[in-house]
DNA sequence: ATTCTAACA
DNA sequence: TGTTAGAA
């Protein structure tokens, strides 16, 4: 049993994790919906999280602290790029991706076969470039 | 007592 | 994001 798993094993409710990351249950439950952890489940259906989950949270934390929103947290965790241009930081409305990149993000996505990823992570973005009836 | 999902006077 | 209802 080697640190790597270790690291992986599901060992936290959700109760554990609030009080560890400070973030609240219900965000929790966000960032996962939006794919940045993928706790265990127990038999009874409830969420086994690992310190890997936990480390994650933690970052995830730190980012939102230093301004950025959930596109800006998901885009810095989940390996995009370093697109010269709508590079990083944070503050006001900054973090928030261009048309422009989104449609760069997204089709790169797409040819590594990764349409499923994209759709779960940019509901909201994507939504941005749906067509008004 | 805790956590889960789904939904919003 | 908060909160809450109803079930597990």
């Amino acid at each position: 049993m080697d640190l790597s798993s270790r690291r992986q094993l599901p060992l936290f409710s959700i109760g554990i994790v609030q009080k560890l990351t400070g973030l609240t249950a219900r965000q929790i439950r966000y960032y996962e919906q939006h794919g940045l952890i993928h706790p265990a489940r127990s038999e009874g259906k409830q969420r086994l999280f690992s310190f890997a989950d936990v480390e994650r949270l933690m970052d995830v934390r730190s980012l939102l602290d230093d301004g950025y929103n959930m596109s800006g947290v998901k885009a810095k965790l989940l390996g995009k790029q370093p697109d010269g241009a709508g590079a990083a930081k944070a503050n006001d409305k900054a973090a928030e991706p261009s048309d422009a990149e989104l449609y760069k993000w997204l089709q790169e996505e797409l040819q590594a076969g990764q349409t499923e990823r994209a759709m779960s992570l940019f509901q909201g973005d994507l939504s941005r470039l749906y067509r008004r009836r």
